[in-house]
DNA sequence: TGTTAGCACTCGACACGGCAGACTGCCAGA
DNA sequence: TCTGGCAGTCTGCCGTGTCGAGTGCTAACA
């Protein structure tokens, strides 16, 4: 990305910041218009934009149109421009507020984060329930259901409960199971699933159904318990002027309706915030979208990720400071509630 | 609803059907050539429909515009001419194999009804988790998590299981929290929540206070666990040609997003299944839909409900029938879960 | 060399008017 | 009671003209 001039810089920013709050094509009059203080005239302005034009920051949508800027003019916005956000204390206050006002509970912290999210940057809140890398037993029940058929509840530690019905390959009694789940539990206590599966040797055949059933649920796979995701403010999205068409509006309702399409989206390797600017050649319905997210959590235990998802006109800075306060937030939580003892 | 002449009959049906088609508003002579076995000609169809408007079936958008179905004409034509409609045994087909290929589990079920409403409806599919009438507790675990923290996990019979964090008021040793589990395991084993509630007297504060909590869970309150619904199909009535124009379509989004609306409309006192057309005056927000729904699960038991909300433009007679048959192969799936031994 | 003022040009948005098409409503006749 | 026909009405569409915003270019200026 080559550099720019101070004052391109200087424009570049203006442009965006102006397009950003009034979803118009900005023009070099226009421009000079919010900003007397510039120095220059609009002919000189009208230069510096054709400049930028053609090296890719900005376009314009027809021949008389103000311009608009780019997908790379956005990233350049973003990583030059934009400086290290840090949320007011006020707002870290109201976040803050309504989050100790909630129950200890993974589930609610998820929904109200997305709530939080999605009201304050009027876009769609996504977030995935943490997971963790490798999940320790901390206790297992056997409960008859009927002749051949159990439930398995697991508990790991951090709290995390998943339950899953077992057929089972012949008739056994409540008592059995029972007895096999404290065999289990006396066994595999506090170990991960590789330890578990290095004792299957102890066991016998008929338990060692069980054990594999109890494998598959530790390391997730996929249907049995598809990883839980909330969202929030899918209508705030919709309300945005470049969703008017219905195409673009169905395209997105689309893409966030596919789960599985969203944790391809939020898996990617991050490190701290991340944005996605019109999804970045890699998600074509993204094409009039940007991402912002970060992952939260404890590093190598347990992570989630969330973020918030609107048009690629969107506030840039309160996101990427939204997004991370709400994200530290969450981190807290999950250490709180996972690294006890 | 006053009694209609059988050719009014056979127009007004003839009209919604065709109208349901092309969401086109139909005039006397398009009719005609759609139906060329009237035996009248356009000028009577014609006059028969100014009475039909007359009687509120039906309306025209504009002077020189097609009839178009009113609510109450809509309502005429599913309650009069529709008939008892059965799926054909190739749709039932389709529908029982897919349900055949999931995993015996409670929410796999719910995911793959929505799917399927959804898909084969061409509308948005809801559906809420049966919720039990009488809870009733099956094990009850305590887990310390931390001093004053404990993870209380709890299985009813029919195998739902809820868990949620206990914040104590003093700090509690894990043995003492395995103590009281067994305890409260030998009293309440197969009670419901008034049972409970009538042996309270038997236990001392600091019992009492998770017992409190346990009671809560019972009897399901507001946030802690909302009652599961899943959404399937949004963006398949955002196609329909009635929300080109965004601000219905976000109505509508706005409406399926809020939780509580949903339970609010799901919860209405139905037999069997049950069609709201146009909101029925009571739901704005639902004022170009309808929705047709049905109860599942084993009354008295554990009922959830699912349905599907299109435009009031819908293939009414499909939809009462798949809903229907759906919420069978629902029911039967309640039924084989909660009623063993 | 960089900046500015001015001018011609382009394009979208909007309003207007006329026209074709689709229906209705009504009347007179079968 | 039904039918054919005619007048009236409304929408949607197309072409036109006008207005305003904004660009690009050129010539003059510091």
């Amino acid at each position: 990305m080559a550099e720019l001039s101070p004052r391109q810089q200087t424009i570049l920013g203006l442009v965006i910041k102006l397009y950003i709050a009034t979803a118009q094509p900005v023009g070099s009059r226009t421009l000079l218009e919010h900003h007397h203080d510039l120095g220059v005239s609009s002919a000189t302005i009208r230069n510096e934009m054709a400049m930028l034009e053609e090296l890719g920051y900005l376009t314009h949508p027809h021949t008389s149109a103000g311009r608009v800027p780019t997908d790379k003019g956005y990233r350049y916005f973003v990583e030059r421009l934009l400086g290290d956000i840090e949320l007011s204390s006020a707002d870290r206050n109201t976040i803050r507020h309504q989050f100790h006002q909630a129950r200890l509970e993974m589930a609610q912290w998820m929904r109200l984060a997305a709530a939080v999210l999605a009201r304050s940057l009027r876009g769609a809140a996504l977030i995935t329930a943490p997971r963790m890398d490798k999940p320790r037993l901390r206790q297992l029940s056997l409960l008859s259901t009927q002749a051949q058929r159990a439930l398995m509840v697991v508990v790991f530690q951090g709290g995390n409960v998943l339950n899953r019905s077992l057929t089972l390959s012949e008739p056994t009694s409540p008592d059995l199971l029972i007895q096999l789940a404290n065999k289990l539990n006396a066994s595999f206590e506090n170990l991960d699933a590789d330890a578990i599966r290095r004792r299957m040797s102890e066991f016998v055949d008929f338990e060692r159904e069980v054990v594999q059933q109890l494998l598959a649920l530790m390391s997730g796979d996929g249907d049995a318990n598809p990883q839980q995701i909330f969202r929030d403010g899918l209508s705030e999205v919709l309300q945005e002027p470049e969703f008017e068409r219905t195409s673009e509006a169905n395209a997105l309702v689309n893409a966030l309706e596919q789960p599985s399409f969203l944790t391809d989206v939020l898996d990617a390797p991050i490190g701290s915030v991340q944005v996605v600017i019109g999804g970045e050649g890699r998600w074509q319905e993204l094409s009039t979208c940007s991402l912002v997210f970060a992952k939260y959590g404890v590093e190598g235990f347990a992570t989630g990720a969330l973020g918030v998802l609107g048009p690629t006109r969107m506030p840039y800075g309160r996101a990427i400071g939204t997004v991370r306060y709400v994200a530290d937030l969450m981190s807290d939580m999950v250490s709180d509630l996972y690294t006890h003892k």
